[in-house]
DNA sequence: ACACGGAACCAAAACGTTTTGCAAAGGAAG
DNA sequence: CTTCCTTTGCAAAACGTTTTGGTTCCGTGT
């Protein structure tokens, strides 16, 4: 391990102070180094492989330049890989760098990783869940700037970014109507959470909006796992008067779907158009035919998390604002006009 | 922001010297400091909330107890998490954190992150693929202690982990043997990596333990997407003689497998068994019946690195050594007798 | 000739720790 | 009463930057 070069090497190369080195590096506009000697000392410290001490300069000028992210879990489905990328190459292009933490459930680990994290003075914080949820801000975050990913609180002085899960519930059942479909059946997830409700409610209005009147016998609920969807999508296609589309919460639902459509011999999308919603590619992209999809832009709200939170870093005053994203339909092969 | 409590507003605090903090606070069996003080100091600093600051701390020990994990994509698989959550995990029990940092195939991105860990002081760094290949460690990590995760390299002296493919394989084959298979095909991947080599070599392993004769008609391969499964497990299942089991590459293309039997009206177990590489979880618990496999164990290959790594770190001097870890056998429901 | 101002540069302090070398106090041995 | 440890504590230096407050030098207006 060579011993590094520091900013003292450079100013001895150039042949002058550690100063002039400092200013002529960092300053864009040297208003106190000539044009000349700053690029003098420039090329030197490229020649040398100059590289500065992040630790040392963070210590003098309070600024780390380390953005923390903490998340609860980082596992089954590759959302949180999306994330993490968004975060990483937003906070990248601001000459920032990401800390990642993920705490599981126990909240007694996550403050003690938020604890870690304020030892390291990460600058800010993004605060992550992986999927959309109502949270606390842990009390440890009081005083560090934070944003809130997939995850809103009842604290209007955060902000935050979640998905728009009522247009994106509109989306998804538009794609249905526009191919001509009018009995649309949804299979919603029983569980109590944001997506659930907003999902329903987009269902509805994008059938009112269209004045389509709603069959409440073509609703029904189930575990949002494949075997759910797959009861469900049974007990929706075996009816006297099947649905002739399917609006799932989510893909791996639609699978299930798509195992119950098999099952009855029915073709998709000839017999049974089918949407989904999260295009988690593993599946979408594999069944066949391609699934229809509504896209949950994991990736893009990295991206704003972090940029939000250094706008928040960089000129703060700005007001907090709790944004929903919109999510992109992604079209494969799901989706047909009923059969006439 | 409530100012930062500093080291000195302890020793004030206590009474004492910020000599005798630093030892009381550091120091497990305390040579310096009286135990009684020692204790007292340590009360005092829980009570005011000290977090000691390692900025400087890390200035002042060249230890930033920071590594960086690069690796070159995040994306549509979980593997990645899986990845950065084990290495997140082994991290924190040692009292150090992870920045994480990729840059897809760009290797001039790749060289200007690692400057970025290197500015940043990273005690050192996992060099992370996210499938087993061969790659060349780029030369910014020279002179920093750094660990290969699922990649290899030709040079001995870098210490790394990958899945043992022809363990795996052979797991995977000695599953259908097992349930009385013998009559086995193989889907392979078309692509010239590790994988697709050592998993051939483990089929055939598993094969002549047994003292089975292979019909080389009963291995195609295929790319590495549902779709090459699909047609690769058509051509094999509509032979004269069709194998009784299929042994796929991946999980996805055994996605592709099911497909094709579904297809032909064929029932999974009972008319053609099947086992994947990959428990992706999303696919393999979501088939129907749920698909037997093997894990590939990234989230235990994530903790072996960076362990690795902290070893190299705290007491250098240990041999490298280049490690392949066994995969489990995943059992669920795709495997089953052959039909009499 | 003199004061004044601007341009170019530098010395030194500061950021919050850890650690080395030293000093004071107390006790035991001579 | 010295002398010499041992125990406990402290002051100060060091880590690699950034930035404040100069200082030097030179030119210009009076």
């Amino acid at each position: 391990m060579t011993t590094r070069v520091g900013i003292r090497e450079v100013a001895k190369a150039a042949g002058v102070s550690v100063t002039t080195v400092s200013h002529a590096l960092n300053d864009a506009t040297s208003s106190r180094v000539k044009a000349e000697t700053q690029q003098h000392v420039r090329d030197v410290a490229k020649n040398l492989g100059y590289a500065p001490n992040r630790l040392a300069s963070g210590l003098r000028n309070q600024r780390s330049q380390i953005l923390g992210l903490v998340s609860d879990e980082i596992t089954t489905t590759p959302f949180a890989g999306a994330m993490i990328r968004g975060a990483q190459d937003a906070a990248y292009e601001r000459g920032y760098v990401v800390m990642v933490v993920n705490s599981g459930l126990d909240s007694e680990l996550e403050h003690r990783e938020i604890t870690m994290l304020q030892q390291h003075q990460v600058d800010g914080v993004v605060y992550a869940r992986l999927y959309h949820q109502g949270v606390e801000l842990p009390p440890a975050l009081a005083g560090i700037p934070t944003v809130l990913l997939d995850a809103v609180t009842g604290d209007p002085t955060v902000s935050s970014i979640v998905p728009d899960e009522v247009d994106a519930a509109e989306t998804a059942v538009e794609a249905l109507i526009r191919a001509g479909h009018t009995r649309i059946g949804m299979i919603n997830n029983v569980d109590d959470i944001p997506a659930t409700h907003g999902r329903l409610e987009g269902f509805h209005n994008a059938l009112r909006r269209h004045g389509i009147q709603h069959d409440p016998r073509h609703l029904v609920i189930a575990e949002p796992e494949t075997s759910g969807g797959r009861e469900a999508a049974l007990a929706l296609l075996s009816r006297p008067d099947p649905p002739t589309a399917l609006f799932c919460f989510s893909d791996r639902m639609a699978m299930g779907a798509y195992q119950a459509a098999t099952a009855l011999g029915l073709n998709i999308p000839d017999d049974v158009s089918i949407v989904g919603i999260d295009n988690l590619e593993l599946i979408s992209d594999s069944l066949w035919p391609g699934l229809t999809t509504v896209a949950l832009p994991h990736y893009d709200m990295g991206r704003w998390a972090v940029n939000r939170v250094l706008d928040d870093i960089e000129n703060p005053g700005r007001p907090p604002e709790q944004v929903r994203l919109e999510c992109p339909l992604v079209e494969r092969g799901s989706v047909g006009p009923p059969r006439a």
